[in-house]
DNA sequence: GACACTGTACCGGCTGGACGGTACGGTGCG
DNA sequence: CGCACCGTACCGTCCAGCCGGTACAGTGTC
């Protein structure tokens, strides 16, 4: 039964992520409090009872969408970290992971450009049913910390542009007065200017950091 | 019964407050999943009847939190903007929002102090019991936009530095790697640095924005 | 190539329990 | 006595999880 593993998930895979899919959807459209396994099971086109077969528990559903988005985020922010214009400059990774975090994302494709209300999903979901399964998230949560700390621009600067790069997804996947078009740009580039400016100070070729050296 | 009200909340207050200080300590310490009407009455030493006397309903309740929150949020914003150091340097409002976001909370007092995880709790049961309640949330963050839109900085500057700010909130609230100490102070004072930078450059006695100008 | 057997994928009905909300009864204070 | 306030018992609903059953595709066996 194990390598028949290959061409059995080959076919099942659909069911699957049609149903990962749907947990969003219900999430996106009617709100956490419609996440129940009937309708997801009707998004999916799917019978309740073939939802379990799949997911036997609904912490489980809710699992496998986290765990899903985290390995999104980690292929987008390491696609961003692959791109980079100015490799031997500092700041790679935080370059990256602003990037990432203002990437457009495809509306009908929720799963794998897992972003905003994707990620959202699997997030809130996690709050509302099984808060130990934020855990998960955390777990992510440090080690994207250590390695934007680690990038050469000092820890305060690590999280503090975090912060901002996390406030597009937070404002866009709660609704809290996202910013579009041009301004959302705006922000974009001038969080990535910061991120220049704290990698100037840290060059030696620059100034040495405070302003008062103009 | 208009005219009762004052004489009737001073009695009331405190069982109405303890009830939503309750709901609050409920979401922190047991999660959203525990935040029942049974519950919350019990924690805060009164029965079913007697919380429904005081909310009738469960959105009444969340509608409340929400509400005292962004009330409270309001005032430690207001005060911060008229403790402000520079009144006449561009970004008051800024500053205002980034220190109140940073400013440290009595747990033993969250509601007085509504921060991180007590702005967290209606935030959440909002999502998990309600969604329409977060019209409440996104209509303070419209307001909150507006005024930091108009400071003078203009709008990426002013959306960027509220997302920095937002993060503190966010990763203190959720749990997701949030700075300590001194790192805390660095990352507020960063962000504190990057309102400056743009009052630099927009301010005419000083260098006209761009690095490059030293 | 008929047959029994096995594992996968899925279905639909059921139930036990939890939760929001109601009805009503009691208590103390003015 | 009346009213604000609170307790208790109860009801209707909804939902997660379980279970018996079905269809079917392989796989070996003679």
């Amino acid at each position: 039964m194990r390598r028949q593993a290959a061409k059995i998930s080959a076919v099942t895979r659909s069911t699957r992520e049609e149903l990962l899919r749907a947990a969003v959807r219900v999430v996106a459209t009617d709100g956490l409090p419609k996440l129940t396994l009937a309708t997801v099971a009707r998004v999916a086109g799917v019978s309740k009872g073939g939802l379990l077969y799949h997911f036997p528990t609904k912490d489980a559903l809710i699992r496998a969408l986290i765990e899903t988005f985290i390995a999104e985020w980690d292929r987008a922010m390491a696609l961003e970290h692959a791109r980079d214009a100015e490799p031997s400059k500092p700041g790679r990774w935080l370059r990256a992971y602003v990037r990432a975090s203002f990437a457009e994302f495809d509306p009908d494709d929720m799963l794998t450009l897992g972003l905003a209300l994707g990620d959202m999903a699997g997030f809130l979901a996690a709050l509302a049913v099984s808060p130990e399964l934020l855990g998960l998230i955390r777990e992510a949560y440090e080690r994207w910390h250590r390695l934007l700390a680690s990038d050469g621009l000092g820890e305060a600067t690590a999280t503090a542009i975090r912060f901002a790069a996390d406030g597009i997804y937070f404002a866009e996947g709660f609704g809290l007065a996202p910013p579009t078009g041009p301004t959302r740009r705006g922000v974009r580039d001038l969080i990535l200017s910061w991120i220049d400016l704290a990698a100037g100070a840290a060059d030696p070729g620059h100034a040495s950091g405070t302003r008062q050296a103009c």
